[in-house]
DNA sequence: ATCTATGCAAAGCTTTTGCAATCGT
DNA sequence: ACGATTGCAAAAGCTTTGCATAGAT
């Protein structure tokens, strides 16, 4: 149960990756320090950060940084994508994207090497709908820049 | 040429709009900041910030705050993507995208309502590929973690 | 004349880092 | 014992904001 993590086995280390993988709310670092708190009381957020920093080197976690002004982080490390609700911020695993949805195989770009891509989609979650009956029209398709749709 | 911008048209609004336009490097605040200075040498950050916050809202640049721990602007307000190289952190306009690499249209995610999605390529760009010869292994498709190439 | 936009500087927020002490191996 | 990891606190980096002044309409 216990892997190896990196060098050393803190309990530090330990409850910050547990409690990340308990979630599915994609937290922020401080959101994380909050949590791991209730077990560790006397944990530093600098130590949340340096943990989850190595881990998301190790590939062991997944640093979602293309996400809003602070980084969140996901326990999940296969690979997967995100919806993120324009309203509120909440970040969700996105279910059942078409398998077609991304072309496959880009090897270039230009002159760049392409090594991958990062996608994630933007939209109103349930909860958000319900609240504010439709407001901005939906802006199908296309890079969705964030200043676009906030405020 | 001048087109109505926003309430009133100032000058720094102008020059950071045109510097803007002027470049195809997706510069960051600070860079944009040294670079109106030589036009307007009093002009001051905040001004900057202030004018990239309300062209973009406006719709007339883009904000492209999916990428790294500062935000890089775009005068092309079209849409379009971007490849991000992993080595230096230059970002430049993806050209000669497969029309149909990804799938247009989609509704809905889970319980989500989509408006669009955001899409970057990750590679290195040439003058990386040159120098530093082969060094990380492409990772092709899936959606690639910033922390992942990191270090 | 009105009210937005500017310059300046301070403050905010997220993240990183130096250092001595602590703990895993 | 050795050296990675921690806690603490300071500092760094990017961005926002309060306020009085200047400027656009």
């Amino acid at each position: 149960m216990s892997e190896k993590i990196n060098r050393r086995n803190t309990i530090q280390k330990q409850v910050v990756l547990e409690e990340l993988r308990k979630l599915t709310s994609h937290p922020t670092a401080m959101e994380l320090y909050e949590i791991t708190r209730q077990r560790l009381p006397a944990i530093s957020l600098g130590t949340v950060y340096r943990n989850l920093e190595l881990l998301s080197r190790t590939g062991v976690i997944r640093k979602l940084d293309s996400i809003g002004p602070e980084a969140r982080f996901d326990g999940d490390a296969n690979e997967h994508f995100h919806v993120r609700c324009v309203h509120c911020g909440r970040v969700e695993d996105a279910v059942d994207v078409p398998a077609d949805f991304v072309g496959r195989e880009i090897g270039r770009l230009g002159d760049f090497e392409i090594l991958g891509y990062r996608l994630e989609f933007v939209g109103v979650c349930p909860e958000c709908r319900s609240e504010s009956g439709g407001n901005a029209g939906p802006r199908h398709q296309g890079q969705a820049g964030a200043g676009d749709f906030a405020e």
